[in-house]
DNA sequence: GCGTGTGAAATTGTTCACAGCC
DNA sequence: GGCTGTGAACAATTTCACACGC
């Protein structure tokens, strides 16, 4: 789900399971929010329904954390959120370099949620000169040539790429051999970084795609699927497909596989 | 991961597991690259280095469309671009609208890979008037007072939520009131959506507050980790704890499971 | 009694490894 | 000989259900 390399050997460390460690800051959030209404504790079942997840799974993601919980009460509201700030690496400032500052770059640099949890914007950086000493959210716009010594001298380790997809992998390189370690991906391509460096990756267009597919499911299913349709139709699309269509099967039918054209 | 709700109580639906659906539209970027420049066929090992993942999975996800390859040969990049088209519904059009037209919203609406796929702007909608008739990304920006309006005269079932956390939940409510069936939610906040209705969640602070996670976890590391730090300091933080921090455990070992107080 | 913490069961996803077909 | 398709092993994640401490 996550990282594009394989992320660790699994690394002795000590596991707190990846699936666990993305509802951290879920939990995080919500904690929060009954944190600023002084709600002194909550039980895993509000805490729960407010994060989005069931208590089942909410106490085992916390039960990997330690023991935090009192039965029969719950779970302290502030300790708890410093625990969860703690293990998440939030107690530190994290310094991010956002690169591309095209409508998206600058919507993340306006993005408030970003400074609040420990990071703060340390750079935008453009490759187009003359966006540079332009302000951005407050922050002027570096050129990119200054990237190798922006990174180094911030201390940097995390870099945000909302460049097109065109220039992300050099992008990408010239960030980790500059020292970044972490990377949040906008751009549409799959990086290729060096062993131990992480990536994250966000695309709206795969977002949709998925969107589309639950959505085309839910079409067949009204018009009650089955029976109908011929499951699969000649290929008309694009150019004819090479190899002949004719012994091709589909998985049995549901979806009404119907065509184009 | 994905979706908010439940989802769908795994109605028998011919099933391809959530896991492949979301990499479908990988290997459809990763095709389409190829179709471009005339490929005519990719082995499951090419294409899988192109899309990011082993080929072993990339083999088994696609068994589950059908058996679309040709052994000691490999796919023909033409006809799998189809299938997986048709798979994700992209052989259809799919509308949709943008609520919240900020710096996102905007960036959404300028975003080249959108209309690219099978998806067509079809309103953007804010609730500042004084933005009504401005046109971004050349589509006129309408007011929120239309919103229904818009949906059922376009016939939109997949919406997209880009205004502040605040708003998101009514905004919400009323596309789904309105017939909108997937959502794809860029607000930082859970919400809730009655059943059939597919919530993806798109959020840059969650994923910055992973990478951190493991960015942290890398520090550690290198410095040996164990040892150093005082790891943790106590938690100045807000008020302090209600019950005792005192009978505390953390899983063992590590980081030292310091107390607050 | 209430609600956490957690083994054990169930489910889902990934990887292996090889038979089968071109 | 090369490469797909897939059962079977394995690993990760979720859910169940209940003992245990407050």
């Amino acid at each position: 789900m996550a990282t594009g390399r394989t992320h660790r050997p699994a690394t002795r460390s000590r596991g707190i399971p990846e699936a666990t460690v993305a509802r951290l800051p879920l939990y995080l959030r919500a904690l929060t929010a009954l944190s600023e209404r002084s709600v002194p504790t909550v039980s895993s079942e509000e805490l729960a329904a407010a994060a989005g997840v069931n208590s089942a799974k909410l106490r085992k993601d916390f039960s990997y954390l330690g023991s935090y919980g009192t039965r029969g009460v719950g779970y302290d509201v502030e300790y708890l959120v410093y625990q969860i700030s703690r293990e998440l690496g939030l107690t530190q400032d994290w310094p991010v370099v956002i690169v591309g500052i095209g409508n998206l770059g600058a919507a993340l640099a306006n993005y408030g949620g970003f400074a609040s949890r420990g990071f703060r914007v340390a750079a935008l950086i453009d490759a187009d000169p003359t966006m540079a000493g332009k302000p951005v959210a407050g922050i002027p716009v570096q050129h990119t040539d200054e990237l190798e010594k922006i990174i180094s001298d911030n201390g940097v380790s995390i870099g945000v790429i909302a460049t097109p997809a065109g220039a992300a992998q050099q992008v990408c390189e010239r960030l980790v051999a500059a020292g970044v370690t972490s990377i949040l991906n906008f751009a549409p391509t799959v990086l290729s970084v060096p062993d131990g460096v992480d990536v994250r990756k966000v695309d709206l267009s795969i977002e949709l795609q998925i969107l589309a597919f639950h959505e085309q499911r839910k079409a067949g299913e009204e018009t009650d699927a089955e029976a109908d349709v011929e499951t699969v139709v000649p290929p008309v699309a694009t150019r004819a497909p090479a190899t002949g269509a004719a012994g091709r099967k589909g998985p049995d039918g549901d979806v009404p596989a119907v065509m184009p054209a």
